[in-house]
DNA sequence: TATGAATGAGCCTTCATTCAT
DNA sequence: CATGAATGAAGGCTCATTCAT
């Protein structure tokens, strides 16, 4: 793999057209998977020759991992920021579920990819970081809920959360009834009992 | 493939022995992913030859849709069966939010794979029939939700539930701190509002 | 291979047997091809089960060399018979080459299969019987041709005779204009130059 | 497979390997038989990976379709222009005849698979255009032997010089007693009877 | 950086043959 | 003699990766 460039100009070049390629390599794994795309598919797809993918990437599986470190690094920059302002834990909460289900949305082939390939991210030394970065979120919210609303069955009500926020990437449509803010703040009226 | 014997005795083997390939099959699909499990690996862990996988299924897809199936078919007829009684719409919803989480704690495998394969599930002649059944199990209990509590956003809170309970799957241990019952019921503590 | 029975009712029985196995055998290799046709689809089309064919055959070569044994060994004994007779040897060359043509189109899936498989019995120690029947025929056939109609091309009218009666398997079909002795016939006026 | 290059330099080396490929394809498909060798025996001949291969041909049929293309298609075009030419049937059947042998001699191995794999040829659709190419070019034969010496067996005269053409491939070899031309001569002489 | 032909290990599947019943 | 499930070696084909240009 040549090496990312270090002049400036060239390094931005390079990391917005690599930005773009996992951008596309996350809608082509989500529509057809992971392992019945080929590099040559998802090449021809960038209108790259097969052997220039390897600049930007040293194997499919860094391909992959660049996916997901494209979904969570930002979501997890910016929730951490929303976790440590001031407001209260539920209005925090607040911000930061429905900063969630908007990411969600906007990268449903990211999520798709996540959930589907699932297996390899739970194994393997390469993939320690991406689910350091799950974990990280996961307990971030786990102890807004916690404090905005205590209660026996937190922790079930964290996992409910979970379970509903990541499922939306299966069922949402742009254009459709319900907008990112609407999701989030009906998944919090479930959510949260207390009014 | 050799066809399914008509001889009462030697058939009951064959479906029992073929049930339990297909077991055996969604853990390791849901372990190593389907793509990356071989048919020798397959055939190994079941102290089979490789070919005599190919007396019980023409292929390794069809071996897939064998676990959806497996998965889906009882779930249904059970759910159907008490969609079709004579209790309250909030106490026949209970009855298959129980039976549907404790269906997929005792399937997690099943579940993970159908989750992971869900791009070859969509698309595809042979998957018709599993989407089929998924989509009558989801308008059954969008059915019961939506006459137990009637609501304004029944199909947000349906959407909410499918998410919560699936993901189930993913983090239910057996012995852990709460059962599939008392998860179902708090599933429909989210879900139910009005109490 | 159970041994050919000894007793005389069931040893004709089982010779019966496997003459229509053997026929139907040719029958099938010369419409898919006898790599292309399996062990299986002969026993079905023979309603047999797999295992029986080895009864009858050691194994799927043998079951070849067996039509190609089906094919010569009436041609040769016959053409052998007629070949020591008193006639001339114009009449005789006549009676083996109607003899001939008459075998051939009466065997034609036989002699399909001949000529595929040629690269196989050109090679191989059990091949060694078929090869000398063939070759002992075309003397025979070569030797009447020689004594029938001397000349100097004698060698190339053979050829051409063999050529164009064995093609003759290709392109017969009953009840054509042409009966397998005009056919006979024909081919003598071609490689006869005299009379 | 690979697209054919556009670039003309290119191009002419992928279809002169391409066609180098396809000869020894023939070679030892007559020597061994088609489904006897395998593609890796092929490449391996061809000092060559077995993947590369397939950037020549989408598969092992194809394959051998081509060796029937790189038969015919000369061989039609050839005499498709002696077949236009102003000479006398008789004249311009025997520059056929004598082209067809040269032909058949010096692409033995290609007649001896067209032999062998005539029940592939004789079914399936990608086989269509192989077949045209033998009808269209028996049909031209026919033509011009009809014309050059109508007589009431034309058909049977057809066939016969069909069969010994043919069967040249299985005898012939270099360095022999008759040439090409003096054996060519030697079939019109059977096959015309008038002067 | 880019190209794309070439590599070759590996997988799904087939099928001749065996053998316990 | 008959059965047919089981075996397991081998073949066609794919595809991630490399490298000469």
């Amino acid at each position: 793999m040549a090496a990312r460039p270090t002049r400036p100009a060239l390094r931005d070049r390079y990391d917005r057209r690599r930005d773009e390629l996992v951008r596309n390599a996350a809608r082509a794994f989500a529509r057809r998977g992971y392992d019945q795309t080929t590099m040559q598919e998802l090449a021809a797809t960038m209108d790259l020759a097969t052997g220039a993918l390897y600049h930007y990437f040293p194997g499919k599986e860094r391909l992959l991992i660049a996916i997901c470190d494209q979904l969570m690094e930002p979501l997890l920059a910016r929730a951490s920021e929303i976790g440590e302002q001031e407001a209260s834990p539920r209005e925090r909460l607040r911000a930061v579920v429905r900063l969630w289900v908007a990411h969600v949305v906007e990268h449903r082939d990211h999520m798709l990819v996540f959930q589907q390939e699932r297996h390899q991210i739970e194994s393997g030394e390469e993939w320690r970081g991406v689910r350091a970065a799950r974990k990280t979120f996961e307990r971030l919210v786990g102890d807004l809920l916690e404090r905005a609303d205590p209660a026996d069955d937190a922790r079930l009500r964290l996992l409910a959360l979970l379970g509903m926020v990541n499922h939306t990437a299966q069922w949402y449509r742009p254009r459709g009834a319900l907008s990112p803010r609407q999701i989030a703040d009906g998944y919090l009226d479930l959510v949260l009992r207390t009014g």
